[in-house]
DNA sequence: GTCTATATGGGGATAGAC
DNA sequence: GTCTATCCCCATATAGAC
């Protein structure tokens, strides 16, 4: 598995290996993990099949590196746009709004250079989320802790009145309006006849940050004796 | 395909049919569609590899019986929960609430004759929708369109102001919500440190309501020129 | 209706020549 | 680094005895 991020020079920057890992990101993002097969890859990526051997000895492998490309500068741009709401802030709670575009803009963002491989990535996140292969969900759930306590963090300043519990369950929510945007995006384009489509990125980021700060915000509401005892 | 719904008295009430139905359906959540092979499903059933194809033909026609035989049920009742909130505004537009609770509070409340079981049936729908299968997908968002329809027709009501294109996002935003509750309660559970698991089911319904409903009446916001077109 | 045995195909991984 | 050829395993589906 080491192999897989130490390799050495010449391998990391073999054009194989390039064609590798496009053609697999490609491929895992429209047909999942499980139903791509190596030979799928190598027949997309026009190399031989012994190729992904020799350059990730495994196909779990691979996709830890399929991963691992795209979600690295993601969770960094979101934790510099974290960085940057918080000195906006100057020593005040960082503004809410500014905290959920932090954590949402930069995976959407994707799609101004490239809207394709935007599609792609955004598949690709929900697909690793979602996928039961029983290392795919880890790699991918280990690369989110990463920025996990700094986003909560920045939510506990900007909602000091939402109990704990209660906060981890409006994050929780909050993920899965982008987690469903990413992974249903076309869906919803069909089910609208054309009216709901990502092409406007900056307005459909505006869309998801005015709809989760707004439940963020919500007063509480209390109607069962165990909701109580949990806050 | 036809047989998974038309097959005689005698199969459709037949044991082994019925042991099929439930090691499938909880290998399925448990491991996903594709990882899930006819052996795992028969072993845990303690019935022969050959009963499976006699009584539904095919791997796909199973998934199908397996993913019908839960969804119909809980689709009824959306309904049913859906024309009751109508009754009760007699002629007004239904409440937002009620409306809200009858998409969710079905699903959760599954949870409380049987929680096993109605984590499955949460981890099965999460995987239907989520699923590379061609076939699983479709199959589930037709049952889906079966609700579509009136649920839209009662928001609309409800929320007359927001423009369509605006509506529709914002369901799409709160079925995301539901569907990454049901598909990450266990992940949530285990980063809350346990602060946050699904055994009271009726606050986490008022919880998921409250957020949901802050959302949908969010007031409008407008940053972009391309947004304001598509209103 | 239920079993055993098997047909048929595809999967990941590898050995060893070049 | 890249190829060919192949090993070995497991999948779905089916044929045919009981």
């Amino acid at each position: 598995m080491n192999r897989t991020f130490d390799s050495g020079f010449a391998s990391r920057h073999s054009l194989t290996r390039q064609r590798i890992l496009d053609a697999a990101e490609s491929l895992f993002a429209e047909k999942g993990f499980e139903t791509t097969s190596l030979r799928m890859i190598t027949a997309e990526a026009g190399v031989n099949l012994a190729a992904v051997n020799y350059h990730f000895r495994t196909k779990d492998a691979l996709i830890d590196a399929v991963i691992a490309r795209r979600i690295q500068p993601i969770n960094q741009e979101r934790l510099a746009m974290l960085a940057e709401a918080a000195g906006k802030a100057a020593g005040k709670p960082p503004e809410l709004e500014d905290i959920v575009r932090a954590m949402i803009a930069p995976v959407l963002r994707f799609r101004q250079r490239d809207p394709e491989l935007g599609r792609r990535v955004g598949l690709l996140f929900a697909r690793s989320y979602a996928d039961p292969n029983e290392m795919v969900r880890p790699v991918f759930l280990n690369h989110m802790q990463q920025i996990f306590r700094p986003f909560t963090e920045a939510l506990r300043r900007a909602l000091p009145s939402l109990p704990p519990a209660e906060l981890l369950w409006r994050m929780h929510f909050g993920v899965g309006v982008m987690a469903h945007t990413l992974a249903g995006c076309d869906h919803l384009k069909v089910i609208s006849g054309g009216l709901c489509d990502l092409s406007d990125v900056e307005a459909v980021i505006e869309r998801m940050v005015n709809f989760i700060c707004a439940g963020m915000r919500a007063p509480l509401v209390a109607q069962s004796s165990r909701y109580l005892e949990n806050l």
